[in-house]
DNA sequence: TCTGGGGTCCTAGGACCC
DNA sequence: TCTGGGGTCCTAGGACCC
């Protein structure tokens, strides 16, 4: 049996960890830039806030319904994740961090105890050790635990944990969930498979396998398989070697000159190093895109995108800021009013595994040294005091972020003061 | 009349996830 | 004025090879 467990609006309970009087109000919390809602409080869906609304377009109702908005804090919602799985470790070992706010964990083998009272007791353990909520759900395979899990949020009278051990239990919410909510089922598929009749998750099941295979390809039978209690998806105990590493803001106003993109890029490709060097890895190529802001009909769109494929994999923050700027000289054009920007660094491999160039001309011990001292120099400080030229302090693409809260288990200042 | 077959690699685009 | 960011996987089509 493998179990899912899920933090229930995890942002929004990071929040009310530190801020207890937010319990029992409408609390949002809203995207990079405080741009769109992307976490909500139970009682903030009550009053009918959609996921992805744009933040702008609701001021007022958020105003008038006393509705609690937060700028995204992901250094507190890490650092509380962290904490979550922690005390998941605690149940078993074999466990799968699937995302920040979920993991799958395998009972198989324990078998003997009650599941549904092993649901409970992780509840409690972390309700009462952090104090966020979370939902469990039992089920043979991760797509049957995703929905099992998803049933018991929508249902409420489950009390927090489902298990999925018999097929009439299977079958009674296959027979309740529709087919968008089918995990692996996505808007367009939705819509494809009401548009042929498969209107339930019950439906899906017991389409025509050629169908799925040859509309939804291998992804749709795997999922087709999973629901029919056939394990197609492993556990992935331990973590996959990350593929590709992107950094990729929007601005907190839009740019047309040059120079003011410079220095944006010249930051993200920044962090995008800093992140490679953490998980100590190089990449040989990266890629560098610009873009307007695609929902502004009336303005002339421009978007372009170029990889670069470099000599001699690396990490270090100054190649890779030059070797960006080039990019950049590269698809600029002038007379658009620039909305974002990113960089993605791909074919990454492990730094140990460099191959090195006969007619390599930068010095990659000294680069390398440097590159170490600026971390350590910038990790003690907890912000980037060294920075590199191209970086400036102009800051005019800074994100928008009017309503963070402090980050209460990382920073020294920000530490809750008890009064007495 | 008849104009090969089998393979790899790369890229762009589209779907999905949280 | 303001509309997220960071990932994964699959497929089709084109270029190229012998």
């Amino acid at each position: 049996m493998l179990a899912l467990v899920d933090c229930n609006n995890f942002y929004v309970s990071c929040e009310r960890v530190f801020n207890p009087s937010l319990d029992g109000k409408p609390v949002v919390v809203l995207s990079n830039n405080d741009g769109c809602v992307i976490a909500r409080s139970d009682e903030a869906k009550a009053l009918g806030i959609e996921m992805g609304t744009p933040a702008f377009m609701r001021e007022t109702f958020f105003n008038n319904n006393y509705v609690h908005v937060y700028s995204s804090n992901y250094v507190l919602y890490g650092s509380l994740s962290n904490r979550v799985i922690r005390i998941l470790s605690t149940f078993t070992p074999a466990i799968e961090l699937y995302s920040i706010d979920e993991a799958f964990l395998d009972f198989t083998g324990s078998s003997s105890f009650n599941l549904e009272n092993a649901g409970g007791d992780i509840r409690m353990a972390i309700k009462e050790n952090l104090g966020i909520p979370v939902t469990v759900g039992f089920a043979p395979t991760k797509t049957l635990a995703k929905m099992a899990n998803r049933f018991a949020k929508k249902t409420k009278k489950t009390l927090g944990v489902h298990v999925l051990d018999t097929q009439e239990k299977i079958n009674e919410i296959l027979n309740f969930i529709g087919v968008g909510d089918i995990w692996g089922v996505g808007p367009q598929y939705a819509k494809l498979l009401v548009k042929n009749g498969f209107k339930k998750a019950i439906d899906f099941v017991n389409a025509p396998e050629e169908w799925i295979r040859k509309n939804m390809s291998v992804m749709g039978q795997r999922t087709l398989n999973e629901l029919k209690g056939i394990a197609c998806i492993e556990l992935e105990e331990v973590t996959a070697a990350k593929k590709s590493i992107c950094v990729a803001r929007g601005f907190g106003k839009l740019l047309s000159e040059k120079g003011d993109l410079q220095e944006a890029l010249a930051n993200y490709v920044g962090m995008v190093a800093g992140k490679l060097r953490n998980e100590k890895l190089c990449c040989k190529i990266i890629n560098v895109f610009i873009q307007t802001n695609t929902h502004r009909r009336e303005d002339q769109q421009y978007f372009r995108s170029i990889n670069i494929q470099l000599p001699v994999a690396t990490n270090s923050s100054f190649e890779l800021i030059r070797y960006a700027n080039e990019a950049l000289d590269v698809i600029f054009r002038a007379g658009y009013s620039y909305a974002k920007c990113g960089c993605i660094a791909n074919d990454l491999i492990p730094e140990t595994t460099v191959q090195y160039s006969m007619y390599d001309t930068a010095n990659r011990h000294r680069d390398n040294v440097v590159m170490k001292t600026v971390d350590t120099v910038n990790g003690r400080f907890g912000k980037d005091l060294v920075r590199f030229a191209l970086q400036g302090y102009g800051k005019k693409w800074k994100l928008r972020q009017l309503k963070l809260s402090p980050c209460y288990t990382t920073r020294i200042e920000d530490v809750l003061t008890i009064k007495n």
